[in-house]
DNA sequence: TCTAGCACTCTGGGCCATCGAGTGCTAGAA
DNA sequence: TTCTAGCACTCGATGGCCCAGAGTGCTAGA
């Protein structure tokens, strides 16, 4: 058995392979023989870098838009040049970048990483994508009551500084200072998770006095309906327009499939789940991906963690015809200042 | 001095060049006399038409990509056409989602106006935009500091039961009792504008005792922050896919630098704030905008009250051929709906 | 003032020849 | 065995050409 057939492509091959990519995702034109032995200093003659293209080609990697064209990268083709790749190194210019982000950043975990997704999409010209996983089980901080006219919120305090807000009709016979009472005995909650809080209220609710029952039950229901909130996911993009940017190649139709796609969110959710179980980063190209609305884009993605607990994703989404090399690079710096700042915020509290 | 000049059209020159308008948004095709006969029952032959068309040409309101082509309406052959326009019904499906909508709203008014801006992008298929006014002066209901592990957060609740947070280092020496008892100094601050406030915390600091003077001070400009960051605008965007697709007779360039605008958000506010200031619609088209990325473009803006004061604004943005009918009516009616909710829940607060 | 008719203009599409990039193959060199 | 030089071949892209058709502008007459 050969070593090709098991998968495992001479370093020449894997240098040509390189090449093209590299070539074809700089001018986006197909690659001819010609111009890798230009390129590359192989040593080697047109005709033999066309005889591994060929060979790169029945194994997959390459194709061939017609008989007289270069070979473009399959996603096959890009994976496989994903999966070889060195771990590259930022540009100066990059790396004040992300520097000057993270020094000058707030403290407020949501707000930086609306930042970050900006940041990966000017650093790579593609659009940055971040998912703050869940917090159903953020931890009670403080709890209270406040009146709003005709209305009653209910303010939840989460341990990283999170704030719930959830809000109902005043009760008609309500005691003018049954909210300041009620708000007494929330910081019984403190501590708690948002379920456990909720269960607390109910019982709470039953043991209460009669003027504060009704306010408890109001108030075990609200942090239900916190709680469920809470357990939504939703994504944070930006430079959208950068897509439709450097895809020239794409047509229209595809640009705003794609789009929708981001804006309805679940594909590139799922997709950015799964990255946050991914050690380092996730990269999924093309037909990799599941639904047909991602299959001419290639998603890099990267967990950031407080201490071992993932807390989210952050990447971009681009062309298959992507600067992999670059993205990566990006994501992974970025991916591992988000995890500094994040351990450290999270250690402190 | 003739009617035209005076800028006044007959109404067989109104009925044909919205004829013409109303055919190009259909169709997307240059519109010829013979087809403007057809459709419209003005009983007059081509010729007629033509001589109309030609007239209109002459005032400006037409194009002619070339001799033998039909006619294509102008920025301000849109504009004569938007302002002839009689006040549309909206159709029942949409009436319904407007309705299904409101009934099921939240009581957040940024998470409402979301969800309106999204409306606004299924109701048109443009891309649905808004802007709420920043709330500089928004009066503080409640004001405290919270202890998050090594920081101190400071938690102040609006009027409208908006929540603002500021942050800082906990001072080292601080004083276990500290936080609560200047949590309980900043009830005071209860009905006081954000700038007033931070002025009476400052004040507050230096009469205070000097356990609480750091706090104080540290109040004063945390709420200085919070009042900055206040008076920040930004749009919330839905939809932007849609520019894509309906555009599919841009050119990406096009595309991208329109989408890159709205995410740099300075024109697309600056326009929106026109729009809070007009009594009911505010429509720009094309060469209106002040800055070249709109230039494709057409905004529909109105704003949103509650009582006589001015909230904000919401819109669509799309292609200048532009089913402006639609367009009209809906955010019309969406703004209307707005107000209504946001006059009923602020008569109550 | 409107209409019928007609000559004129210009674009878009189809067709064709040409060009050239790039291939695949073969035969010979290392 | 592996590489290279050479060469015939393929096929899209480009540009010229022509024609059909849509739509105009104008003129003369109702």
């Amino acid at each position: 058995m050969s070593t090709e057939q098991r998968g495992e492509l001479g370093p020449r091959k894997m240098a040509v392979l390189r090449a093209v990519v590299e070539e074809y995702v700089r001018t986006g034109e197909p690659v001819g023989s010609e111009t890798v032995t230009e390129h590359q200093s192989l040593g080697v003659s047109s005709a033999t870098i066309r005889n591994e293209m060929a060979a790169l080609e029945e194994l997959g990697y390459l194709t061939h838009p017609h008989t007289s064209a270069g070979r473009a990268p399959t996603d096959l083709g890009y994976r496989r040049y994903v999966d070889m790749l060195p771990p590259g190194r930022l540009r100066e210019t990059q790396r004040r970048a992300i520097a000057d982000f993270f020094r000058q950043t707030a403290h407020d975990m949501e707000e930086v990483l609306l930042g970050a997704t900006r940041l990966l999409s000017t650093l790579t010209q593609y659009a940055g994508l971040a998912v703050p996983w869940p917090t159903a089980e953020d931890r009670i901080v403080r709890a209270e009551l406040i009146e709003l006219g005709s209305h009653l919120m209910l303010l939840v305090v989460g341990e990283h500084g999170r704030v719930y807000k959830a809000y109902a009709a005043r009760p008609e016979d309500l005691h003018p200072d049954a909210p300041r009472s009620a708000s007494e005995q929330l910081s019984a909650l403190s501590g708690l998770t948002l379920s456990e809080g909720a269960e607390r209220a109910a019982a709470m609710a039953s043991e209460g006095g009669p003027g504060e029952r009704a306010l408890l039950a109001l108030v075990g229901r609200a942090l239900l309906d916190v709680r469920l909130r809470a357990e939504e996911e939703h994504v944070l993009v930006s430079g959208a327009g950068n897509l439709a940017a450097e895809l020239a190649s794409w047509r229209m139709e595809t640009v705003r499939r794609l789009l929708e796609a981001i804006e309805r969110e679940s594909e590139v959710l799922s997709l950015l789940r799964q990255a946050s179980v991914a050690e380092d980063l996730s990269v999924t190209i093309g037909g990799e991906h599941p639904s047909t609305e991602l299959w001419d884009a290639a998603v890099v993605a990267a967990p950031y963690r407080s201490g071992e607990i993932s807390l989210g994703s952050i990447g971009i989404v681009g062309p298959t015809r992507m600067d992999y090399l670059t993205a990566m690079t990006a994501v992974r710096a970025v991916a591992r200042r988000l995890s500094d700042l994040a351990t450290e915020l999270g250690a402190q509290q």
